[in-house]
DNA sequence: GTCTCAAACCGCATGCCATGCAGAAAACTG
DNA sequence: CAGTTTTCTGCATGGCATGCGGTTTGAGAC
């Protein structure tokens, strides 16, 4: 096994662990799905996920990779990098401010604070040019808190 | 006319007069589309913004609504408030961290850096129950700015 | 080890979001 | 107001994501 594995491994068991403690059953495909997140710096997609495990693992389901991504999000597990992925949200208000979004009914709003700005930005973060960045705050909306009650 | 309406009124001269500098034809229905859009706190998807419109404009084609908002984009006269809205990337990383983001490649890479923490986590804004937050980067990675040249 | 059952997997159907294309319509220029 | 170029439209297509029903399998009980 080559060194930089060995820190996907010690995931690996920690998330067989956790899965047991949380009810869920340990199952081939769920070790090779998140194998291949540990393993990766890609944040990749279902797709990404699904061409990689392929290559050994030729009878896996896309299905079962996107229900269990979803699941593993659910559970806390892994995380989703892009929240609001399922359609482009635009806005007409080009000042510098950022936004809250309701995890439940996906309600974006405006935040002005100046104490969130990042003025020092660091043209040189890994290389990258930087063009410009966003806060995003998640949570959960006041009509949304009323409605779980 | 409506007293709330008069800001969305001169943000349309503006964006009439913008329009003209960039080169960009002035229709009926991007005033339409641009009009929808300034009046609106919703951030709203390319589908809020069609069904909207239709009511008042019922012919107008939902195609143009998507090309018209990907032109508006471009051209710098709105923005996308979720840059990555394709397809949901995962992290198999818990541990609080930002990301950067190749506008090109979409290429996602993880940064650390205290510096950027937003630590006094406000649990009171706009009477939402935060639940976290994230910072992202956009830029042009070293690959891509390489291939541009 | 075997039994049992709920959970998970699979594959197909379906639906939404988004874009390519080509002909028709309309906006700007002179 | 005629010509040119952009824009609009409607349809076809494709990717991402999820619902559903039948089959398989993990994990606890015995």
């Amino acid at each position: 096994m080559k060194n930089s594995e060995l820190g996907t491994e010690n995931k690996i068991s920690q998330f067989i662990k956790r899965s047991k403690e949380l009810g869920l059953k340990v199952t081939p495909q769920r070790i090779a799905i998140y194998r291949e997140l540990a393993g990766s710096m890609q944040h990749p997609s279902t797709e990404m996920i699904y061409k990689n495990i392929k290559d050994y693992y030729p009878n896996i389901s896309l299905t079962t990779v996107y229900r269990t991504l979803e699941t593993f999000e659910r559970m806390g597990l892994i995380s989703v990098v892009n929240t609001l992925y399922h359609a482009a949200r635009y806005d007409a208000n080009m000042e510098p401010h950022h936004h809250v979004v309701c995890v439940k009914c996906k309600k974006i709003e405006d935040i002005y604070d100046d104490s969130i700005a990042y003025s020092e930005l660091d043209p040189q973060i890994d290389n990258y040019k930087i063009l410009g960045y966003s806060v995003l705050f998640s949570g959960i909306c006041e009509e949304c808190k009323t409605l779980n009650n």
